[in-house]
DNA sequence: AGCTTCGCCTGCTTGC
DNA sequence: TGCAAGCAGGCGAAGC
C-alpha cells in the first residue's frame, strides 16, 4: 500500500514526464472519486504542469496559471505517466479510473483495484489545511510531536497513523519506527512524548531507508515502470508475526491496535 | 474534542 | 479443484 516512500517513488519517476505538459482533455470513471469539495478534473484543460510533488501520502501536481491536483492513493492506486500509444504492462484496463491526455501525446493514468484513493481538484494552494494533512515527518520539529502527544491517551500507533498529526507514515511504517525506537505501539502518547526525538529520528531512519529501496511491495504496490520495490525485504516486524525479532530472536507478535494489524516484538518493545 | 468503530471495495488467502 | 468466507487497510463518517 502506499504510504510516504512508495508516493515519493512514484513522484520522482512521474516527474521527467510531466512537466511543461498541457492538459488536452480529462476523464474520470467514477464521481465519488471525488473528495468533498473538489472541482472536476475537467477545471485543468488548457493548464500546464509545472510541478510534481508529494505531501504526504499524497500526490500533488501543480499548474500554471494555476490549479493543483491532488491524488490519494489509498491502498492500491497507480499513477503511470506513459505514452499514448503505449499503455503501461501488468496493470489491468478494468482499473483503469482516470487519465489526463497531455500534449506530446503522453498520458497520465490512474489505476485503483479497490478505489479507496481520491482526487481533489481546486484553484487554491491551501490544501493541506483542506485535507487535514499535517506536517511531514522530515521537517516536523521534535517538540511540536511532543506537545502534541503529551495530552493524548490513544496508542502512539494510531497517533502517527493519523495524517493530520504527521502526515506520511501508514500501518508498514508506524510497525517499523516503533520497533526501533523500542516503543511499544499501545502506550499512550503521553506516555511517550518524552522520546518524540526518537520516534521523528527512527521514523525518518525507516522512511529513508524505504525511499532508497524504491518502497515495500506489498500485495498491489509497484513501482512506477513495474518493477517491485525493495523494502518488504527489510521489514524487521511488519509482516513477520512468528518469525523470530531480528535482534533478540523472541517470536514477533501480531496484535489489533485500532482495528489495525499491529506488529511488535514483545521483548524490545516492552509494554511498560 | 478525542477516541473508537464501521463501511467502502475487491483481490488474495484460507478452509472445507 | 472449486467455491465461499475471511482478511487486508486508508480514510471519512458516525457514534460514544
Amino acid at each position: 500500500m502506499p504510504e510516504l516512500p512508495e508516493v515519493e517513488s512514484t513522484v520522482r519517476s512521474l516527474k521527467p514526464w510531466l512537466l511543461g505538459r498541457r492538459v488536452r482533455r480529462t476523464r474520470l470513471r467514477y464521481r465519488c472519486l471525488y473528495r468533498r469539495g473538489s472541482l472536476g478534473l475537467g477545471a485543468l484543460v488548457d493548464r500546464e504542469i509545472h510541478d510534481v510533488d508529494r505531501v504526504g501520502k499524497n500526490a500533488v501536481i501543480r499548474f500554471k496559471p494555476g490549479g493543483i491536483l491532488v491524488v490519494n492513493l489509498g491502498m492500491t492506486g497507480h499513477l503511470v505517466a506513459c505514452d499514448a500509444s503505449r499503455p503501461p504492462q501488468g496493470v489491468r484496463a478494468k482499473h483503469l479510473h482516470g487519465r489526463l491526455f497531455l500534449d506530446g501525446d503522453i498520458e497520465l493514468r490512474y489505476y485503483d483495484a479497490r478505489r479507496f484513493g481520491h482526487f481533489y481538484v481546486a484553484e487554491q494552494c491551501d490544501f493541506r489545511r483542506d485535507l487535514g494533512i499535517g506536517p511531514d515527518p522530515f521537517a516536523m520539529r521534535p517538540a511540536a510531536l511532543r506537545n502534541v502527544l503529551q495530552d493524548r491517551v490513544a496508542p502512539i500507533k494510531s497517533l502517527l497513523l493519523d495524517q493530520r498529526i504527521v502526515s506520511g507514515i501508514g500501518n508498514i511504517y508506524a510497525d517499523e519506527t516503533l520497533f526501533y525506537a523500542r516503543i511499544h505501539p499501545a502506550r499512550t502518547g503521553g506516555e511517550v512524548s518524552a522520546a518524540s526525538r526518537v520516534i521523528l529520528a527512527r521514523a525518518r531512519d525507516v522512511l529513508g531507508r524505504a525511499i532508497d529501496d524504491g518502497g515495500s511491495t506489498v500485495r498491489d504496490y509497484r513501482r512506477a515502470d513495474g518493477s517491485a520495490g525493495g523494502f518488504q525485504h527489510h521489514h524487521a516486524v511488519y509482516g513477520r508475526a512468528g518469525q523470530p525479532c531480528l535482534r533478540c530472536r523472541t517470536p514477533v507478535e501480531r496484535i489489533v491496535i485500532g482495528g489495525r494489524g499491529t506488529h511488535f516484538c514483545p521483548k524490545c518493545q516492552p509494554v511498560r
